[in-house]
Formats: structure tokens, sequence, C-alpha cells
DNA sequence: GAATAGATTGTCT
DNA sequence: GACAATCTATTCT
């Protein structure tokens, strides 16, 4: 059972619609080593440049951040803490530098190879419930920059039926952000034990 | 379960 | 030279 990728035009519209539908869809990633599949059930939206917590604040368009101002659809993938990747999919129209986030997802196929890849055991939540976690077990890193999600590379999201409770919180680890930090523009599925920092509900 | 410290490097000031 | 959209081990309660 496979599914088209979801096409640009889902990514092209408000980053925090695209943030809280894509909660529940399922990520894909054929590699030659196997095929990885997750349910995203935790995102965040960043919508430079007047989010002060986005990368692309102030307009910021640098070598890193040149993928948020592209054509929606793609992957912004980011280096952080010296030891990390982190995955977040272009949205909006082109030009604006707006992106989701994906902080967590629930494996469904090729759990093996995520925690060979991770070096966790498959049954543990640790596999995949956090940004660098879910980088690390899909193997991505700086070879998927501005990889294309709607077709042509290994990596895509695919439709699926949508939770039927999605919960929304202030965004983690961005209180460098003053007031923007407050928004509530983190969205996860309610009561899933994958979604990495636990929401007050 | 919560809190803390240490790891480790690309990016920007 | 400071710091970061984090993770892990360890040390508390």
């Amino acid at each position: 059972m496979s599914a088209a990728p979801l096409e640009r035009g889902f990514y092209a519209r408000s980053v925090l619609v695209v943030a809280r539908e894509l909660v529940g869809k399922r990520l894909v990633r054929r590699a030659p080593e196997g095929l990885v599949a997750g349910r995203i059930v935790e995102t965040e939206a960043y919508r430079g440049p007047d989010d002060l917590a986005a990368h692309s604040s102030r307009g910021r368009r640098t070598a890193r951040t040149e993928a948020m101002f592209g054509e929606p659809g793609r992957a912004y993938l980011y280096f952080l803490y010296g030891m990390h990747w982190a995955f977040n999919v272009v949205c909006g129209p082109e030009g604006a530098p707006h992106a989701v986030l994906v902080r967590a997802v629930e494996p469904l196929e090729g759990a093996e190879l995520m925690a060979a890849r991770r070096g966790v055991a498959a049954d543990r939540k640790e596999l995949t419930n956090g940004p660098g976690k879910v980088a690390a077990a899909f193997g991505l890193d700086r070879a998927r920059y501005a990889a294309d999600l709607c077709g042509g590379s290994d990596l895509w999201i695919e439709d699926a039926p949508r939770p039927v409770a999605v919960g929304r919180s202030p965004r983690i680890n961005v209180d460098y952000a003053g007031a923007w930090a407050q928004k509530p523009w983190r969205f996860y599925e309610r009561g899933n034990r994958w979604v990495s920092v636990k929401p007050r509900d």
C-alpha cells in the first residue's frame, strides 16, 4: 500500500495550517539500505521574517537559510548543538521564509533500520521522539538539503487520515525569542507516546 | 519523574 | 568567540 507524495499545493499554504495538517501524515524515505516510514505526531511552525524564533527572522538570508526562501515542498535541514540534524518542510508562497519542523514521528515501517542508525532498541520511544532523533532514524543530513518532497527524491510525505485530537502548545526551546516564544505554534497528536516534550494537555 | 551538565561544530556577530 | 529549533547519562527527589 503506497500513496502518491503530497503535491506542492499542500505546502504552498499558511505555515500554521500546514503544520497542523501534517500531524498524522506519513513520512517516507526509501534508501538503498531499506525503507523507513513514520507517522508525523509533532510539528512546529516557523514564520520568518517576523517570527524571532525562526532562523529566517529579520529576513536573514544566508547559505544556511537559503532553502526556506525557495519553493514550498522542499526540505530544509540544519545542524545544531554541534551534533544533530533537524528536518523541516518549506511552506507558504515561494519567497516567504516559512517552514515546519518535524519534531517526532511514530515508527510504522523499518523500525529495525531506524534502530541500527540510532543505536537504540527498536521498541524504545527514544527511537524517534525528538527532532534530532527523527533525522538520525531516517538517515537525513546535509545530503538531503533542499530535496524535493513532491517527487524526484527518495524522501516524501503521503496523505493519511487526520488524528481525532490535535493539541497545540508553545514551541520548545525558543525562549530567546521573547514574546514569540509564547505563540502556540507547536502541534501534536494528543495522547501519543512518541510526542517529545510532554504537553500539559 | 525532574533537573543538570557535558558533548561538539556550523553559523553569525 | 558565543551560542544554538538537542540528546544522553547521571544524579537527585
